[in-house]
DNA sequence: TTGCGTGCAAAGGTTTTGCATGGCA
DNA sequence: TGCCATGCAAAACCTTTGCACGCAA
């Protein structure tokens, strides 16, 4: 991926945020909540600043944007370590809002049958379940 | 479902647009799209009667609310037909843009192994595949 | 008549844009 | 120096809300 960009005080600080952000919360973050980090630490960064820079890490693949049924502002999380999407699905439990990246078999043969038996290509990329995880649930299965 | 509501011009015009809309495009619509239509029509329905309309029937579950994924505004799809979307699953087509509700018996099987394997209990009704429809890709398939 | 529905205008929230200035390479 | 990045303010959107009036039952 080449890098044209700049190492700016304000990229570097939006990074290194949303890296350990994702790091201790694992969960995903807005554009306001950034913005309003960098206030509270008399590290003024502006709004438009953070739009443009999130724009710009989402091109390089460095952090992934979701629009989320429920919410009205995008989300925005770290997935460097991960690398791209386009190799798993995402689980989003509703309660506790983390967003589980996962793959596995068994979704390799839903991503066939929604070809063979649908005619379906799927971006794995961009889809997610939405339910509850094992945590919130009291760890209990059917 | 208990109706208290007044069978009013301004919601029978949009609940029959919606139908109509459907089922010529079986595509989902904007509230902008539908306020448009009207003042073409010369037939002014106010953008807050729109939202508010649009509310109730979803709260009837005669229409379906998404937030799509790249979409800046929330999608509105009538499904009186289809009634519940809690028993199926959702594909859209990223070109297309048509949404297609489906279910058969290895989409149940998927409910289960991620409930069994991951521990993720899913709510279909709000869950999408986003990909390409068979259509839109020349009916090719792998 | 009663209470819900509607239109209008204003407000609230998110995101984008223009422009002058600042800062990295 | 030459761009790109940033801040500020304004604008563009989408959606909600308050209030007075209209209309269905």
């Amino acid at each position: 991926m080449k890098r044209t960009d700049y190492k700016t005080k304000s990229r570097q600080a939006i990074l290194y945020y949303l890296q350990e952000y994702k790091k201790s919360t694992e969960k995903y973050i807005t554009a306001r909540e950034i913005v309003e980090h960098f206030n509270e630490n008399n590290q003024n960064i502006s709004t438009a600043t953070v739009y443009r820079v999130l724009e710009k890490f989402e091109k390089e693949g460095i952090i992934k944007k979701f629009e989320l049924e429920g919410e009205n502002s995008a989300c925005f999380e770290y997935v460097g370590d991960i690398a791209l999407c386009s190799h798993h699905y995402h689980l989003k439990c509703d309660e506790c809002g983390k967003i589980i990246h996962f793959h596995c078999d068994e979704m390799s043969d839903v991503t066939n049958h929604l070809n063979k038996h649908h005619g379906f290509f799927i971006d794995t990329s961009k889809t997610i379940f939405y339910g509850k995880c094992e945590k919130c649930n009291g760890n209990k299965r059917l």
